[in-house]
DNA sequence: TTTGGTGATTGCCATTATGGGAAGGTCAAG
DNA sequence: CTTGACCTTCCCATAATGGCAATCACCAAA
């Protein structure tokens, strides 16, 4: 198996898997005699767990130590979940930051008649200092 | 007025603003006869106006175009309200997908015990082809 | 006036994860 | 033997920000 062999059966680009080897996230491919980087069906199950954990937003160093994990048997399961949670933590700060964000930007937009006048809340907004005028419901943030 | 100030004032980094004069996202400052760049309170008035769009989220080529709309007396309010709620759409879009990615997470956390056993549902799921053994609730996507 | 300290200038590097492209080598089918 | 598909490495680019380094400017105190 050549590389654009794995990266269709894994769904991770030829790229990528050069990248992830140049990272160290997965070890350097056995090579033909010609340069030819192959890979057996093992390398395959490990590129697609990477993108299903990178599909979960997970970052690369994450995926390393999961990686490590799921390779050791000898693993405790704490350290999986607790990286696991970390993520998630992560998730939900960034979630409200842009939940709070939205909130801001909708209720200006809702106030905005949006024709072809040139005033604007919005604008109006941004330039005096940033949703001080509706203090109440833009902290309301989910999360 | 030299850069510094121009910073405490707007709450822009001075690297940020020569970066701003850069890309063009504002006009090149006047230099003294030494090469210094000078400051005026309007120019400080657009940096805190650009701080408060990055604080909402909004990409420099947004925040460009309001800039410019800002500046232009002329402007119809719906130009800006459709590049607020274009804004909206994304953020709303991406907290999706962030929502998404936190409840697979939480789901998959909740079921591991967590100790020093090896055994994990979080790594069997990555391994095995992702959330497909919790698809109800998985789905239930805010937004 | 000299010296010291603070700050401005440019430029280069790094970040995260990914894509694009060029130049050149390899392989299999026709 | 040619052709096309595919591999290799290397460089560049992204968005927005920080950091570092060498050099120069300015202000105030001694």
């Amino acid at each position: 198996m050549v590389i654009g062999d794995a990266a269709r059966a894994s769904g991770v680009s030829a790229k990528m898997i050069r990248y992830y080897e140049s990272i160290g996230l997965v070890p350097a491919a056995i090579r033909t005699g010609s340069g030819y980087r192959t890979y057996q069906p093992a390398d395959v199950e490990t590129l697609r767990f990477i993108r299903r954990a990178r599909d979960l937003g997970l970052s690369m160093e994450r995926i390393k130590l999961l990686v490590g994990l799921w390779h050791n048997r000898e693993r405790p399961s704490r350290e999986v979940k607790r990286i696991a949670l970390e993520h998630v933590d992560e998730l939900r700060a960034k979630i409200g930051e842009l939940t709070a964000m939205c909130a801001t930007l909708e209720q200006l937009a809702a106030t905005c008649h949006g024709d072809c006048r040139p005033d604007c809340p919005i604008l109006t907004d941004l330039a005096a200092g940033g949703g001080r005028a509706l203090p109440a419901v833009t902290t309301k943030v989910a999360v």
